[in-house]
DNA sequence: GGCCAGGACTCAA
DNA sequence: TTGAGTCATGGC
């Protein structure tokens, strides 16, 4: 099978993109390595070893095992790595703003990498409220590798994120084995039976404005401010989502700009003002900052 | 051993 | 709207 193309736009560094999939945490859902990153998807129902390394102008997905259909392949891809977004506007921004116009030129060609499945990227985010991230990235390998489907290729398993079906049928019991807290148990269940049943969907949220689909996922319990916004930059890229309430953020916002450890609304408000229609994209390079890499922070 | 971590919920003022 | 109390569980 001929490897898929994809033209890289510009603004674009695949190793950048790449080192932030790593980042020094355990991610259960993808593999990097050297030059190229490995993923397992779902596609037509098939269980598909996807392996994505740059080459020239162009990125080249090279289908190891399962459903080679291109479009859909091409599709995923160009939504996990932001492809077709033009970062020039945001990057005239950031060079605006002294404290973090180093961005533009340290993180260089970083995408906003998304989680396309709107019902993984949930999942995600419940997980990760409130404990720090490496307990979080154990918690999701345990409910990975416990309910998802996997392949073994050469030696090394791939999963793919447990589906809907799967954890909506399972009870709050099974998931504190998994060392769950008994909320996020009970919430994920609820979250994957809503699913399920047919209330929420990522379609039905793309016809909604960004402030109609935050109400919407909020009236769920177990999905607060935090959580909303997090899944609709994640998975449907508006990119004017504010993670409020969000440590990491506040932390970088502390140690670049001064704000207090809890800062105001009005005051978060202010500083994203300036960067209007892209605060997404800065609360990520904000994330991002937070990782230290060869000392690449000022 | 105590504080903290990419929060949510409830209740009170 | 903002604040305090509560829930949970592992990392450091």
């Amino acid at each position: 099978m001929n490897p898929i193309l994809l033209p890289v736009p510009s603004q674009f560094s695949f190793q950048e993109c790449l080192w932030f999939l790593d980042r020094n945490y355990d991610d259960c859902l993808h593999e990097v390595r050297e030059n190229s990153v490995l993923k397992l998807l779902s596609i037509n129902e098939i269980l598909t070893l996807i392996e994505i390394k740059q080459f020239d102008k162009y990125l080249q997905i090279e289908v190891l095992l399962g459903e080679y259909d291109e479009e859909k392949i091409r599709q995923f891809v160009t939504e996990w790595f932001d492809l077709e977004r033009d970062l020039s506007p945001f990057y005239n921004l950031l060079a605006q703003d002294q404290d973090l116009k180093y961005m533009t030129s340290s993180y260089y060609g970083l995408r906003l990498l998304g989680i396309p499945d709107l019902f993984e990227a949930l999942c995600w985010s419940i997980i990760g409220q409130q404990i720090n991230l490496h307990f979080a990235y154990k918690l999701k390998r345990r409910l990975t590798e416990t309910y998802g489907e996997k392949i073994c290729h050469q030696q090394v398993d791939f999963y793919i994120f447990p589906k809907v079906e799967m954890i909506a049928s399972l009870t709050v019991e099974e998931l504190k084995n998994l060392q769950f807290s008994t909320r996020k148990a009970g919430y994920l269940i609820e979250i994957a039976r809503h699913f399920s049943e047919g209330l929420l969907s990522k379609k039905m949220l793309e016809s909604l404005s960004t402030d109609e689909a935050i109400k919407k996922l909020v009236s769920i319990r177990g999905i607060g401010e935090w959580t909303a916004n997090y899944a609709l930059m994640k998975s449907l890229k508006r990119l004017e989502c504010i993670t409020y309430g969000d440590v990491g953020l506040y932390n970088a916002l502390n140690s670049l700009k001064n704000f207090p450890k809890k800062p105001l609304r009005k005051d978060l408000e202010s500083f994203f003002h300036t960067f209007k229609n892209w605060e997404a994209y800065t609360v990520f390079y904000l994330w991002r900052s937070l990782a230290v890499k060869n000392n690449a922070i000022p």
